[in-house]
DNA sequence: CCGATGACTCTGC
DNA sequence: CGCAGAGCCATCG
């Protein structure tokens, strides 16, 4: 059989391409998978992905992904609501502009998790609503 | 190899 | 609410 890999680290340039590659495409299905209406936090797409605690990879990941995607990137918020792009910049305004138009609200650059991120589908079933 | 950076998060004061 | 500190880790110079 061939050469096989002892570890998952990855060893040439191909295999780190590779594994670059993977990542993207795992957290672009997460990212694309945020129902129309709702928000979520870097950190719980990173987990959704299978990479927890890797949060910061999922702002790299949307910052390189091309427009033709037409991912839902302004669905992807800090986890205390805040929107993660620096304020002013035209990233920014768009985001808000996109979340408004399919009913969030952004209060200061802010959305209110509790009630447009995910879990409150849970929490309202639960507990209702 | 090192240090800085950043679309992050959590804890603690 | 704010700030500091500590993890996190791919990228870049």
């Amino acid at each position: 059989m061939m050469v096989r890999k002892i570890a998952d680290k990855p060893v040439t340039h191909e295999d780190a391409d590779e594994a670059r590659a993977l990542r993207a495409q795992r957290i672009i299905e997460a990212v694309a998978a945020i129902p129309k209406g709702r928000v979520a936090s870097y950190g719980a797409i990173a987990a959704r992905a299978g990479y927890p605690g890797r949060a910061r990879l999922i702002g790299r990941v949307l910052g390189d992904a091309p427009d033709r995607l037409s991912l839902p990137w302004h669905r992807v918020l800090r986890a205390d609501g805040h929107i993660g792009i620096p304020e002013g910049s035209k990233s920014y305004r768009e985001q808000c502009r996109r979340l408004r138009a399919e009913g969030v609200e952004v209060v200061n650059g802010r959305v209110a998790m509790s009630h447009f991120g995910l879990d409150h589908d849970l929490d309202r079933a639960i507990w209702g609503g």
